[in-house]
DNA sequence: AATATACATGAACAATCATTCATTTGTTCG
DNA sequence: CGAACAAATGAATGATTGTTCATGTATATT
Protein backbone atom coordinates (compact mmCIF):
# COMPACT_ATOMS: atom_id res chain seq x y z
CA UNK A 1 0.00 0.00 0.00
CA UNK A 2 1.12 3.33 -0.59
CA UNK A 3 2.86 5.05 2.47
CA UNK A 4 0.94 8.20 3.76
CA UNK A 5 2.76 11.53 2.86
CA UNK A 6 5.36 12.33 5.36
CA UNK A 7 2.57 14.71 7.46
CA UNK A 8 0.55 11.80 7.53
CA UNK A 9 3.26 9.62 8.88
CA UNK A 10 4.63 11.89 11.72
CA UNK A 11 0.60 12.82 13.06
CA UNK A 12 0.84 8.58 13.01
CA UNK A 13 4.21 8.71 14.89
CA UNK A 14 2.90 11.40 17.31
CA UNK A 15 0.00 9.79 18.38
CA UNK A 16 1.26 6.11 18.84
CA UNK A 17 4.43 8.03 20.55
CA UNK A 18 2.10 9.35 23.25
CA UNK A 19 -0.18 5.72 23.53
CA UNK A 20 3.15 3.98 23.80
CA UNK A 21 3.66 4.42 27.40
CA UNK A 22 2.54 2.30 30.64
CA UNK A 23 1.26 5.11 32.60
CA UNK A 24 -0.24 7.34 29.78
CA UNK A 25 -2.16 3.72 29.01
CA UNK A 26 -3.20 3.09 32.56
CA UNK A 27 -4.65 6.68 32.64
CA UNK A 28 -6.60 6.16 29.19
CA UNK A 29 -7.89 3.24 31.25
CA UNK A 30 -8.71 5.21 33.80
CA UNK A 31 -11.09 7.14 31.24
CA UNK A 32 -12.64 4.12 29.48
CA UNK A 33 -16.29 3.64 30.36
CA UNK A 34 -17.24 0.43 31.97
CA UNK A 35 -20.35 -0.73 30.07
CA UNK A 36 -21.61 1.67 27.83
CA UNK A 37 -20.46 2.67 24.44
CA UNK A 38 -20.70 6.52 24.57
CA UNK A 39 -21.04 6.91 28.84
CA UNK A 40 -18.70 9.65 29.42
CA UNK A 41 -16.31 8.88 32.54
CA UNK A 42 -14.99 12.25 34.04
CA UNK A 43 -12.01 11.12 37.18
CA UNK A 44 -10.19 13.62 39.03
CA UNK A 45 -6.30 13.36 39.45
CA UNK A 46 -6.13 12.17 43.00
CA UNK A 47 -8.63 9.54 42.06
CA UNK A 48 -6.55 8.37 38.83
CA UNK A 49 -3.39 8.81 41.17
CA UNK A 50 -5.50 6.03 43.53
CA UNK A 51 -6.75 3.70 40.80
CA UNK A 52 -2.99 3.58 38.87
CA UNK A 53 -0.66 3.32 41.66
CA UNK A 54 1.73 6.03 40.05
CA UNK A 55 3.31 9.51 42.02
CA UNK A 56 0.85 12.63 41.88
CA UNK A 57 3.71 14.22 40.05
CA UNK A 58 3.61 11.76 37.22
CA UNK A 59 0.42 11.65 36.92
CA UNK A 60 -0.14 15.10 36.50
CA UNK A 61 3.53 15.22 34.10
CA UNK A 62 1.74 12.73 31.92
CA UNK A 63 -1.97 13.85 32.20
CA UNK A 64 -0.68 17.45 30.42
CA UNK A 65 0.75 15.01 27.72
CA UNK A 66 -2.35 13.50 26.73
CA UNK A 67 -3.90 16.90 26.99
CA UNK A 68 -1.67 18.53 24.93
CA UNK A 69 -2.12 15.82 22.23
CA UNK A 70 -5.93 16.21 22.24
CA UNK A 71 -6.74 12.99 23.28
CA UNK A 72 -8.49 13.79 26.97
CA UNK A 73 -9.67 17.35 27.92
CA UNK A 74 -10.26 18.84 31.64
CA UNK A 75 -13.17 20.64 33.75
CA UNK A 76 -12.06 22.40 36.54
CA UNK A 77 -14.40 22.45 39.68
CA UNK A 78 -13.30 23.87 43.31
CA UNK A 79 -10.19 22.15 44.15
CA UNK A 80 -10.76 19.25 41.30
CA UNK A 81 -9.79 18.68 38.09
CA UNK A 82 -11.82 16.47 36.13
CA UNK A 83 -10.30 14.59 33.49
CA UNK A 84 -12.19 12.79 30.14
CA UNK A 85 -11.41 10.89 26.99
CA UNK A 86 -11.73 13.35 23.83
CA UNK A 87 -11.43 10.72 21.37
CA UNK A 88 -13.41 7.39 20.35
CA UNK A 89 -9.97 6.36 18.79
CA UNK A 90 -8.69 6.20 21.68
CA UNK A 91 -10.62 3.24 22.78
CA UNK A 92 -10.15 1.23 19.21
CA UNK A 93 -7.12 1.88 19.57
CA UNK A 94 -6.52 0.11 22.92
CA UNK A 95 -8.99 -2.79 21.57
CA UNK A 96 -6.57 -3.86 18.79
CA UNK A 97 -3.57 -3.88 20.58
CA UNK A 98 -5.28 -5.59 23.70
CA UNK A 99 -6.92 -8.32 21.13
CA UNK A 100 -3.37 -8.43 19.64
CA UNK A 101 -1.64 -9.35 22.55
CA UNK A 102 -4.49 -11.68 24.31
CA UNK A 103 -3.90 -13.90 20.62
CA UNK A 104 -0.20 -14.09 20.86
CA UNK A 105 -0.74 -15.54 24.43
CA UNK A 106 -3.01 -18.56 22.86
CA UNK A 107 0.02 -19.19 20.64
CA UNK A 108 1.97 -20.18 23.54
CA UNK B 1 -12.46 0.49 32.93
CA UNK B 2 -10.36 -1.94 35.26
CA UNK B 3 -6.57 -1.11 34.41
CA UNK B 4 -5.14 -4.45 33.01
CA UNK B 5 -2.88 -6.35 34.67
CA UNK B 6 0.74 -4.99 34.42
CA UNK B 7 1.63 -7.92 32.05
CA UNK B 8 -0.82 -6.92 29.59
CA UNK B 9 -0.19 -3.10 29.89
CA UNK B 10 3.41 -3.90 29.56
CA UNK B 11 2.76 -6.27 26.04
CA UNK B 12 0.85 -3.47 25.13
CA UNK B 13 3.21 -0.43 25.94
CA UNK B 14 5.91 -3.06 23.46
CA UNK B 15 3.84 -3.15 20.69
CA UNK B 16 2.37 0.62 20.85
CA UNK B 17 6.55 1.51 21.20
CA UNK B 18 7.55 -0.74 18.01
CA UNK B 19 4.56 0.68 16.01
CA UNK B 20 5.35 4.63 17.00
CA UNK B 21 7.80 5.05 14.62
CA UNK B 22 7.92 6.73 11.27
CA UNK B 23 10.38 4.28 9.40
CA UNK B 24 9.26 1.53 11.25
CA UNK B 25 5.57 2.98 10.00
CA UNK B 26 6.88 3.12 6.44
CA UNK B 27 8.21 -0.17 6.44
CA UNK B 28 4.48 -1.50 7.46
CA UNK B 29 2.38 0.50 5.22
CA UNK B 30 4.70 -1.11 2.51
CA UNK B 31 4.20 -4.77 3.59
CA UNK B 32 0.02 -3.40 3.24
CA UNK B 33 -1.65 -5.26 0.31
CA UNK B 34 -3.20 -2.61 -1.57
CA UNK B 35 -6.41 -3.83 -3.07
CA UNK B 36 -7.65 -7.33 -1.47
CA UNK B 37 -8.15 -7.89 2.51
CA UNK B 38 -5.53 -11.21 3.15
CA UNK B 39 -3.84 -10.96 -0.09
CA UNK B 40 -0.44 -11.63 0.94
CA UNK B 41 2.72 -9.03 0.32
CA UNK B 42 6.10 -9.86 0.12
CA UNK B 43 9.00 -7.73 -0.21
CA UNK B 44 12.31 -7.25 -0.56
CA UNK B 45 14.52 -5.42 1.90
CA UNK B 46 15.79 -3.70 -1.69
CA UNK B 47 12.58 -2.94 -2.69
CA UNK B 48 11.33 -1.27 0.79
CA UNK B 49 14.69 0.70 0.78
CA UNK B 50 13.66 2.23 -2.21
CA UNK B 51 9.79 2.51 -1.34
CA UNK B 52 10.90 4.27 2.13
CA UNK B 53 13.97 6.49 1.27
CA UNK B 54 15.67 5.35 4.18
CA UNK B 55 19.29 3.80 4.09
CA UNK B 56 19.86 0.04 3.74
CA UNK B 57 21.39 -0.12 7.08
CA UNK B 58 18.45 1.65 8.70
CA UNK B 59 16.05 -0.94 7.16
CA UNK B 60 18.13 -3.87 8.26
CA UNK B 61 18.32 -2.92 11.61
CA UNK B 62 14.11 -1.75 11.79
CA UNK B 63 13.35 -5.18 10.02
CA UNK B 64 14.96 -6.66 12.70
CA UNK B 65 12.80 -4.69 15.24
CA UNK B 66 10.24 -5.69 13.37
CA UNK B 67 11.07 -9.37 13.45
CA UNK B 68 11.52 -9.70 17.06
CA UNK B 69 8.40 -8.34 17.92
CA UNK B 70 6.76 -10.76 15.63
CA UNK B 71 5.47 -8.32 13.57
CA UNK B 72 6.73 -9.53 10.49
CA UNK B 73 8.08 -12.43 9.24
CA UNK B 74 11.23 -13.01 6.67
CA UNK B 75 12.10 -15.42 4.13
CA UNK B 76 15.10 -16.18 2.20
CA UNK B 77 15.62 -16.82 -1.26
CA UNK B 78 19.01 -16.66 -2.90
CA UNK B 79 20.15 -13.22 -2.29
CA UNK B 80 17.10 -11.88 -1.34
CA UNK B 81 15.19 -11.91 1.70
CA UNK B 82 11.76 -11.68 1.66
CA UNK B 83 9.58 -9.69 4.31
CA UNK B 84 5.57 -9.71 4.96
CA UNK B 85 3.40 -9.03 6.99
CA UNK B 86 2.53 -11.19 10.13
CA UNK B 87 -0.53 -9.74 11.85
CA UNK B 88 -3.65 -8.97 10.67
CA UNK B 89 -3.84 -6.49 13.61
CA UNK B 90 -0.95 -4.53 12.21
CA UNK B 91 -3.23 -3.22 9.47
CA UNK B 92 -5.98 -2.62 12.28
CA UNK B 93 -3.96 -0.25 14.12
CA UNK B 94 -2.69 1.57 11.33
CA UNK B 95 -6.22 2.11 10.19
CA UNK B 96 -7.53 2.99 13.33
CA UNK B 97 -4.86 5.55 14.00
CA UNK B 98 -5.08 6.81 10.03
CA UNK B 99 -8.97 7.90 10.92
CA UNK B 100 -8.00 9.50 13.98
CA UNK B 101 -5.55 11.92 12.08
CA UNK B 102 -8.24 12.15 9.24
CA UNK B 103 -10.34 13.36 11.37
CA UNK B 104 -8.03 16.05 13.40
CA UNK B 105 -7.29 17.65 9.98
CA UNK B 106 -11.06 17.63 9.12
CA UNK B 107 -12.21 19.55 13.09
CA UNK B 108 -9.03 22.70 11.75
C1' DA C 1 -5.05 34.22 58.70
C1' DA C 2 -3.43 29.72 58.97
C1' DT C 3 -3.66 25.09 57.44
C1' DA C 4 -4.70 21.37 54.48
C1' DT C 5 -5.84 19.55 50.11
C1' DA C 6 -5.50 19.26 44.97
C1' DC C 7 -2.93 19.90 41.19
C1' DA C 8 0.86 21.89 38.24
C1' DT C 9 5.60 22.93 37.11
C1' DG C 10 10.60 23.08 36.50
C1' DA C 11 15.03 21.19 36.89
C1' DA C 12 17.82 17.24 36.70
C1' DC C 13 19.10 12.57 35.77
C1' DA C 14 19.30 8.04 33.79
C1' DA C 15 18.03 5.29 30.30
C1' DT C 16 16.43 4.26 25.90
C1' DC C 17 16.67 4.47 21.05
C1' DA C 18 16.84 6.05 16.09
C1' DT C 19 20.30 6.89 12.94
C1' DT C 20 24.86 6.81 10.67
C1' DC C 21 29.24 4.90 9.33
C1' DA C 22 32.11 1.23 8.53
C1' DT C 23 32.59 -3.42 8.10
C1' DT C 24 31.15 -8.23 7.35
C1' DT C 25 28.59 -12.24 5.88
C1' DG C 26 26.32 -14.73 2.39
C1' DT C 27 25.10 -15.55 -2.50
C1' DT C 28 25.38 -15.48 -7.57
C1' DC C 29 27.89 -15.20 -11.74
C1' DG C 30 31.84 -14.57 -14.83
C1' DC D 1 38.97 -17.50 -7.41
C1' DG D 2 37.33 -12.75 -7.60
C1' DA D 3 33.91 -9.33 -8.39
C1' DA D 4 29.37 -7.67 -7.59
C1' DC D 5 25.18 -7.51 -5.30
C1' DA D 6 22.00 -8.20 -1.10
C1' DA D 7 21.54 -7.97 3.56
C1' DA D 8 23.11 -7.97 8.44
C1' DT D 9 25.90 -6.34 12.30
C1' DG D 10 28.40 -3.61 15.67
C1' DA D 11 30.02 0.50 17.57
C1' DA D 12 29.23 5.21 18.40
C1' DT D 13 26.44 9.15 19.05
C1' DG D 14 22.99 12.57 19.56
C1' DA D 15 18.51 13.36 20.92
C1' DT D 16 14.48 12.25 23.28
C1' DT D 17 11.93 11.13 27.30
C1' DG D 18 10.05 8.81 31.59
C1' DT D 19 10.56 9.55 36.29
C1' DT D 20 11.71 11.75 40.68
C1' DC D 21 12.31 15.51 43.80
C1' DA D 22 11.31 19.81 45.29
C1' DT D 23 8.56 23.60 45.04
C1' DG D 24 4.74 26.63 43.54
C1' DT D 25 -0.15 27.95 42.97
C1' DA D 26 -4.96 27.74 43.73
C1' DT D 27 -8.97 26.57 46.42
C1' DA D 28 -11.50 25.23 50.54
C1' DT D 29 -12.06 24.91 55.67
C1' DT D 30 -11.62 26.06 60.44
Amino acid sequence: MAIPSYKIIDKMENILNIASDSTRIKILYCLLDEHFEDAKVEKTVSEIVDLTGASQSLISHQLKVLKDARLIVSRKQGKNVFYSLCDRHVKLLLEVVYEHIMEEIEDD
